[in-house]
DNA sequence: CTTAAAATTTAGACAAGACTAAAAATTTAT
DNA sequence: ATAAATTTTTAGTCTTGTCTAAATTTTAAG
């Protein structure tokens, strides 16, 4: 039995694993969690007497297979409720975390599956993030942050990375959704902005908004 | 804020105030909870303290208006899921009470909205229990017991008591669901036995059975 | 009306998850 | 290579919700 703390921990471990397989600190786990670094460490050391993590003093963490399992497990049930919220309460893309927070929760494998086909088994959630399938398999993407490319090209919008309503409200007011096409026009080296095309409408984005945005080349 | 916990006490303090106004027992609670006395008198002083409960020491408890409210609001989440549950997940109606009960502490009042207006705003949950409504107004229901019919009479189920899945599917085994005519042909007085009609099949029910079911007279 | 039984509350303890402050280990910089 | 800075861990405390055992109040019986 995992409990709702241990869960939204492992979720931290993976999402911070993700991109490099070093280990991951216990302070990188604790800003993560918005917690303090002596909690992280309390925390890590219950994962690792249940075999979620491997954990050496000083060292930090691995998930193990059985964490990861538990950590993507996680990530499915989240993502399946975004789809659900979106496409059947009407929700928007930007309110959906919070609640998806908790669902993500509640345990019942039968929900979940059920669920899973009751949405015709949703392959993406409403911000381009793959779902996991049920035995925690994730599809690998090949998709690449706009602010990567450099010459005038055409690309579609594939996913957010920052997904705080914020950034998403910007993307509804300059009318960008997943499956957007986007054309670069050109990218200033002095600040990294780029110009670019949208629906027909020239539009400037910052830096900021050129590294938080997952396209694909066609 | 009130807390799953709490939430989790004033339900079963709704539910054992609902028959008689007299004030709920610790000991009550306590059983309901399936926790000692001493674990429910902590949690009724925290009650009275957030202004939930009325209560004066070895006198039990009342609920307030905001602590009513509190207990019907999840009451009303519990039923909305459980209908979801049913009608959209394709659950029985013996299967959905364990993960109702997680997910009615889910806190989003659109969510709950959207669902109800999902759900095309569902009076009774599946085993026929009304469903408030967002005010926390409970249509009041005339039913009565199958073993309140003394005399040989036809009626309709419109509720469980014991909503426990030995019972349902007990129920499913001799199809009675909702809605389901029943014709009562004689009671016996010896054990409170009852012998009735259910879809042209002739059945002897329990004492035990007859005093979980709910009906109406036509 | 007094006492025994039952119900309720108090006192003290524990586990989970968090915190602060201080100690220890590791990393970085000179 | 060693001192300083940073990271991590430990020790001790707090809160929530639970428990046992003991004390107190209420209720019931004679």
């Amino acid at each position: 039995m995992v409990t709702l703390s241990e869960e939204n921990y492992l979720k931290a471990i993976y999402h911070l694993a993700k991109q490099d397989k070093a280990s991951v600190s216990t302070n990188a786990i604790a800003t993560k969690m918005l917690t303090k670094a002596s909690s992280a460490t309390d925390m890590i050391k219950k994962l690792a007497e249940k075999g979620l993590v491997d954990y050496q003093k000083y060292q930090g963490v691995h998930l193990t297979e059985k964490g990861r399992f538990a950590a993507v497990s996680v990530i499915r049930k989240h993502r399946l409720w975004e789809v659900f919220l979106v496409k059947k309460l009407n929700f928007s893309w930007d309110e959906v975390h919070e609640v998806a927070e908790q669902l993500e929760h509640i345990k019942s494998e039968k929900l979940t599956q059920q669920l899973d086909a009751f949405l015709d088994h949703p392959k993406e959630d409403p911000h381009g993030d793959p779902i996991p399938d049920c035995e925690g398999n994730l599809p690998s993407t090949q998709k690449i942050l706009l602010a990567q490319i450099e010459r005038a090209e055409s690309c579609i919008c594939v996913g957010v990375k920052d997904s705080t309503s914020q950034f998403l409200q910007y993307l509804d007011k300059h009318n960008i959704a997943l499956g957007t096409k986007i054309e670069v026009l050109s990218k200033e080296s002095f600040d990294e902005s780029m110009s670019i095309n949208v629906n027909k409408y020239q539009l400037t984005i910052s830096k900021e908004v050129a590294h938080n945005l997952f396209v694909k080349i066609n």
